[in-house]
RNA sequence: GCGCAUGUGGCGUAAUUGGUAGCCGCGCCAGACUUAGGAUCUGGUGGCGUAAGCCGUGGGGGUUCGAGUCCCUUCAUGCGCACCA
């Protein structure tokens, strides 16, 4: 029989559907097994080479865990929701919901034909009302809690009425948009109205007004982590700031703890140190400094509280509160111009321009520790969005503060011993403090870092101010001015917002004529017909972002088609959490962080049982395009091979990858590629003509995709998954290079041909292995185990390869070892396992079988090394038969040829067994 | 600027973690077979040298009997954060 790639692939990828193989249910008796991907975007173009790696190694490690006996949970599903359907509905009219079932059967196909063991009965799509019923009714559970920093959890906002109607905010300790503070009479007597615009300012999801980055191309607003250098990710359009009034989540409460968990779980270092980068927490001070002539303070933030006595002036974010009480009627035009200044650049534009800005806003505050009087500046380099947004300047020993002390001629004061401040400021925490002695408090001679402890002992105990954490970390905002995502439950009833009521879900998204903003510039769901409640409250005319849909998908696998909860309480405590998560580095600040609030949250609600969703994550690398070049002399039809360009004047072309078979291109088909090269000419080099390439990202423009389809049309899905796994570790990023690909496909050629010799009878038989068989079997069984346990998948190819080699050399037929070997290469191969595991006799399925466990007797090597050593040097090594006493190990260390250079007539005094390999003899 | 990775043949990479550097594959060279094919099989392939041998893991230094692996330093590349007080 000939290896067959496409009736095999076809036969068993037929049977496992229709023997639902992998459907997977719980079983108590049974450890679990939860393995994840990063589910898709569909998007039009298609799956590439590059999209099914993580899903490959994903693969690979399930049906190993399934073959050591666990139950295993693999489902896969569509991140439904999203801008290119949206944006292609727009020019075409579309409905983005067509565009995105026609995109989801197509990576559907494309899937299937790799042969994943995916239990495709959990399947999920984040635009299905079933689905997104329970990502409102999530949204519903933090509109109706608080964040209780005492109890540090998420607590039902109906205890925190009841706490303000018994006492106030007196005793309440809670997250919040600004402090707030009142009597129990006070709350007691608002109106409606009032109550809900103070609870607001509590919900973990609530409307607030909040500095958003808006994209007008978009006509839309995006998160943080969806703007990068001051445009939008998805387009790459310029975003400016504006005030707006959306629903944020408050993420933000949870920022300890999400810094706190990364502790427990098992991600790399660099995904948890991005991910602590972007909580961003630093340790200071709140410090009040008083306003000259004023009954107001000025609430700063400052990580350098020991820097207190060379505060010189202070500086105010221009979108500061402040601003409007501290500006003088004297300097009010000045202000009110450069603030004018100020609005019209974005913030990319305040990013490029560096150069130095401000405006004296005429008022001075008082240094609480000197009393002397400083002048209050506003400028842009202060963030009104960090800390207080206002800030002490301490210009010798901040580099920003220096570089505005030297423009506008403000004093500078040194801090520490020996440092130059003459031509920049001394940022380094460390050195000897000088110049700083008050009345009260001396801070001379410490060391920087005592200087802090003593400055911030003394600001609590004065009253002056108090120790503080602040966080980078922002709350996400939640609407997006768009179609094609969630529809919030809320409505409004005298422009107050209220949530529907759980039994009303899901609200499910309404047909609009058209996909754009409305005339009077509302969100397109302004549109929709009769959008409102059965009272004619009007709803949510915004809807939810792309990552509100992902953020706890993980959870509703367990129980997919469970309507009374997002998951039960019996599918949650069996399966807990995903053991292994596989996915790209680029959600690490976006779905990685806010999934785990999610989860948080649900936790404290009690909804799971695990406070991390992800215990192991893996980062998969990119797999970029190799593109391919041909070169034309210029003004003419005529292209020169790659080695000969140098002496014409050429212009480089994109070639199609698909027409270039080992950078030889195949030229008829390139006279065929497009019209304008049907009469072209080529300058060969020997009978050749070579291409030029370069490593470029994968995309249409440059010719440089590579269908996996295509690949599985002439090689098989098994020769696919091996080559992206043999193709490098899978956390690197690597080009796709199909020019390896035969040696794959030779090495599955040579595993067919273990069983069928070349007259195509099958050959296993049952005779005893021999001890060559044996140990070159249990070698590839230790080193495979251990390679799938450390996610090395390209090491165990290479180790499979030397097998098949090995055994064919001794042309091992022996069923029992042959047996072994399928099972260790189903995971990689399913398909040729699945056929190869029948024909040798087997009648269950090789997905049922057991992994094999490595026998070390067989291992034992027959000869080991040693080191001969002579006052500490390394003279020789030699190999000796395995069990060989000390003895006469050093019997043979005397008669080996070498010794003699050496030894002088000394005998050895002792030999050094050392672990492992290498015995040293000391003489 | 701060932080995190990574540097090994012509190329992708390996070295079970401090023990013979370059496994496996691509490519290349030679040979076999052949109804000449982009098929299959066998052997060779780090550099220099006729050879014995010498040199080799970005560079420099160190620890060690022994370093690709550990430490210091420096360079290069990639990624993340970045007027965050």
């Amino acid at each position: 029989m000939e290896y067959n790639h496409k009736e095999i692939e076809r036969r068993w990828q037929k049977y496992w559907k229709d023997n639902n193989t992998y459907k997977t249910d719980i079983n108590k008796y049974k450890k679990k097994f939860y393995v994840l991907d990063m589910f898709p975007y569909p998007s039009g173009a298609g799956l590439h080479v590059g999209h099914p790696l993580g899903y490959i190694a994903s693969d690979i490690y399930s049906r190993y865990k399934r073959l050591q006996g666990f139950n295993v949970l693999h489902p896969m599903g569509y991140d439904a929701y999203g801008l290119p359907a949206e944006q292609y509905a727009i020019q075409t009219g579309q409905h983005p919901e067509i565009t995105t079932v026609n995109n989801i059967n197509r990576y559907r196909e494309q899937l299937d034909k790799i042969g994943f063991c995916y239990d495709w009965s959990r399947e999920i799509k984040t635009c299905d009302p079933e689905y997104y019923k329970w990502t409102q009714w999530a949204f519903i559970k933090m509109f109706k809690s608080y964040y209780d920093n005492d109890c540090d959890k998420a607590m039902p906002i109906d205890s925190l009425v009841e706490k303000f109607s018994v006492s106030g905010t007196e005793g309440v300790n809670a997250a919040c948009s600004e402090e707030m503070s009142f009597t129990a009479d006070e709350w007691n007597n608002m109106s409606e109205k009032e109550k809900q615009s103070v609870l607001m300012n509590y919900r973990i999801s609530y409307l607030g007004n909040t500095m958003v980055n808006w994209c007008p191309k978009l006509g839309t607003v995006l998160a943080n982590d969806e703007v990068s250098e001051g445009v939008s990710i998805r387009g790459g359009y310029p975003v400016e700031q504006k005030m707006m009034r959306q629903w944020c989540l408050r993420v933000s409460a949870y920022a300890q703890r999400l810094l706190d968990g990364l502790e427990t779980i098992d991600w790399t270092d660099a995904l948890k140190e991005t991910q602590r980068n972007w909580i961003g927490r630093s340790e200071g001070a709140e410090m009040n400094f008083k306003v000259v002539g004023k009954d107001l303070s000025i609430e700063i933030f400052t990580t350098r509280a020991d820097t207190i006595f060379g505060v010189t002036f202070m500086v105010l974010a221009p979108e500061s509160e402040y601003v409007d009480k501290l500006v003088t009627s004297g300097q009010k035009e000045e202000v009110d111009k450069y603030l004018e200044e100020i609005k019209h650049k974005t913030e990319r534009e305040r990013l490029i321009d560096k150069h130095v800005s401000g405006v004296f806003s005429g008022s001075y505050a008082v240094n609480p520790l000197t009393g002397k009087e400083i002048p209050v500046w506003i400028s842009d380099y202060v963030l009104a969005g960090y800390g207080t947004g206002a800030i002490m300047a301490v210009p010798a020993h901040d580099s920003r503060d220096y570089a505005f002390a030297r423009h506008f001629n403000l004093p500078v004061i040194p801090l520490i011993e020996g440092c130059d401040v003459s031509e920049e400021s001394f940022d380094a925490k460390e050195g000897i403090m000088i110049n700083s002695k008050g009345a009260e408090l001396d801070l001379n001679g410490m060391e920087v870092k005592d200087a802090i402890a003593a400055t911030k002992k003394f600001i609590e105990e004065k009253g002056i101010g108090k120790v503080k954490v602040n966080y980078r970390l922002r709350d996400a905002i939640f609407s997006r001015q768009r179609y094609w995502g969630e529809p919030f439950p809320v409505y409004y009833k005298d422009g107050i917002p209220y949530t529907l009521d759980e039994s009303q879900l899901p609200l499910r998204l309404p047909e609009v004529d058209k996909f754009l903003p409305t005339e009077t510039g509302e969100p397109p769901l302004g549109r929709a017909k009769n959008w409102n409640t059965k009272e004619g409250y009007p709803y949510e005319l915004c809807t939810m972002p792309g990552f509100a849909g992902s953020s706890a998908y993980y959870l509703r696998y367990m129980d997919p088609h469970n309507n009374e909860a997002l998951v039960s309480k019996e599918a949650d405590e069996y399966w807990r959490n995903v053991d292994l998560y596989i996915g790209g580095t680029e959600h690490a600040t976006g779905h990685l962080i806010y999934s785990r609030f999610w989860n948080k949250f649900l936790y404290d609600l009690g909804v799971v049982c695990e406070e991390e969703p992800f215990k192991k994550l893996i980062n998969q690398g990119m797999i970029q395009g190799r593109s391919n070049f041909v070169y034309r002399i210029k003004d003419t039809n005529t292209f020169v091979s790659f080695n000969l360009r140098k002496e014409y004047d050429t212009t480089e072309i994109h070639v199609d990858v698909n027409i270039v078979n080992n950078d030889i291109l195949d030229i008829d088909k390139f006279r065929s590629w497009r019209p304008e090269f049907k009469d072209a000419e080529f300058i060969l080099e020997d009978g050749k003509y070579v291409c030029g390439w370069a490593v470029e990202k994968m995309s249409k423009s440059m010719f440089n995709v590579v269908n996996p389809d295509d690949i599985v049309e002439s090689y098989g899905a098994d020769t696919l998954r091996l080559y992206e796994m043999f193709l490098g570790p899978l956390e690197q990023s690597k080009p796709w290079d199909t020019n390896g690909i035969d040696g794959v496909n030779r090495f599955i050629k040579k595993l067919w041909n273990l069983f069928y010799s070349k007259n195509s009878e099958l050959c296993v038989n049952e005779e005893k292995p021999s001890a060559e068989a044996l140990k070159s079997l249990h070698k590839l069984i230790k080193k495979v185990t251990w390679d799938i346990e450390h996610f090395s998948f390209n090491t165990s190819v290479s180790a499979f390869m030397i097998c098949v080699n090995e055994l064919t050399s001794m042309k091992c037929c022996s069923k029992e070892i042959l047996s072994d070997l399928i099972i260790l290469i189903a995971p990689f191969a399913p398909h040729i396992a699945e056929e190869l595991w029948h024909a040798s006799g087997h009648t269950d399925t090789v997905c049922d079988a057991k992994w094999p466990v490595c026998n070390e007797d067989y291992l034992v090597e027959s000869t080991v090394t040693y080191a001969v050593s002579f006052n500490g040097k390394t003279r020789f090594s030699m190999q000796v038969a395995n069990g060989t006493s000390k003895e006469e190990v050093e019997k043979l260390a005397l008669e080996n040829p070498n010794s003699s250079k050496w030894i002088e007539g000394k005998s050895p005094k002792k030999i050094i067994v050392v672990p492992n390999k290498i015995v040293n003899i000391v003489i």
